[in-house]
DNA sequence: TGTTATTTGTTCGTATGTATT
DNA sequence: GAATACATACGAACAAATAAC
């Protein structure tokens, strides 16, 4: 008699590496086994290692280096921000609901997290975010570096509470699905660099409300943008 | 002479695979060609086809049905848990601050969003919440369903706003990491179960600011359980 | 500089397991 | 049960990239 539905032989296989890089302590960019040694360690083909080594390298979790070997991954969030722009995207234009919820999670996180940073900020990371409205400022009209600065604006504000990159994550979802549906969330450029100048100046009286009003302000604006643009209103 | 630095064929097929979905707008269980198509339309081998579609699986954007065919995957947030879980893990038993931004993003998601439920929660809602903490109570010591219980409040209550799914996510990957070093959460059944009475009874009285208040105590005592077992207090 | 060894990338052929009809 | 269509898995070979000598 043969048993019925084993376990794939792929994910087997898949669960045996990351046990093997937790078991070891392995962190990111320490080298793995060659596909040859696992072959003999796990006793399978180089075919089936291959799949399962590519699955994990969707997930950002082992890195591979072609001619040169396989290496632990840094667990980036890459593979979220891919899912959830296909998971957007894929809920068709008729649905504005599903980039909605992503403005809606942006918009919670920032608007609580900012209380946080209102209470730990320094004056060397003020001065930061300072510069950055500067330059923002500067680029003004050339709508070209601006995304950027917005995103570095952000990304600044976090920094000090490791959760950044999260944080950046989702305002990188967003971006890539508004652009795939050909439009941008600015409003305009001076009401931008304004409402970031606001959020910096309660920051600085350490107006633990008045930051995260600002921010709210800040978060309205796109709301009303992305709700015009879901209605066709180019 | 030859091009330097070719993309990957492997990446090639998944983006291809990938903008055949979103062009044909297919949804989540539509068929996709058999790999034979794939190899033919594509002009690539069949472990190249392969090794795209295993990547694509990993990210649940395709599902693999053993000897029945290829299918558009649900874009479930299965690989956020698994990559979240994977990076917290990975960042090492001396590393708290991993397991305390999790805990952090679900506390700043979930106190924001309770106002918002607040506002529009609907008395057979309200019944269904208040049902699982009966359910909690009789539960009482045997641990066993407990943690379900609690997962299922949660996610009754975010259902209405389309972000349930996410939320349930974070949750899962708190309470694996947590799992995987041999502890659970909850302070202890009684003082849980009066926890989420109290967000009921708030929602009940559409008190706004009360039930915050009460999800940010439950927060509170979540946290300290952490706090104490990342100091090694069994 | 160029040569060589190592490692991953890609392909083909073949056999086997699985689900549907 | 048989036939068919499909995914799963293995092995061998050659191509391409990288590092080190």
């Amino acid at each position: 008699m043969r048993r019925m539905s084993e376990e794939p032989r792929t994910s087997r296989i898949q669960r045996q590496v990351v046990q093997l890089i937790l078991d070891r302590r392995l962190t990111a960019g320490a080298p793995l086994p060659t596909e040859a040694e696992l072959m003999e360690d796990l006793g399978v083909s180089r075919n089936s290692v291959r799949e399962a080594l590519k699955a994990l390298q969707a997930l950002d979790i082992v890195e591979i280096r072609h001619g040169y070997g396989t290496y632990v991954g840094q667990a980036s969030l890459t593979p979220l921000v891919d899912g959830l722009t296909f998971r957007t995207l894929a809920r068709h234009d008729d649905d504005p609901g599903a980039l909605a919820e992503i403005l809606q999670v942006r918009e919670v996180l920032e608007e609580g997290l900012i209380r946080r940073v209102a209470a730990t900020v320094t004056e060397a990371e003020l001065d930061r975010l300072e510069g950055v409205v500067t330059r923002m400022e500067r680029a003004g009209g050339t709508g070209r570096s601006f995304p950027e600065l917005d995103r570095e604006f952000h990304e600044i504000l976090y920094a000090s509470l490791g959760n950044a990159q999260l944080l950046g994550a989702f305002w990188t979802v967003f971006r890539r699905v508004s652009g795939a549906r050909g439009w941008t969330a600015d409003p305009s450029p001076e009401i931008t660099v304004r409402r970031h100048r606001d959020i910096v100046t309660a920051l600085r009286a350490r107006d633990v409300e008045g930051a995260q009003r600002a921010m709210a302000v800040h978060f309205r604006g796109i709301e009303a943008r992305a709700a015009q643009e879901s209605r066709g209103v180019g």
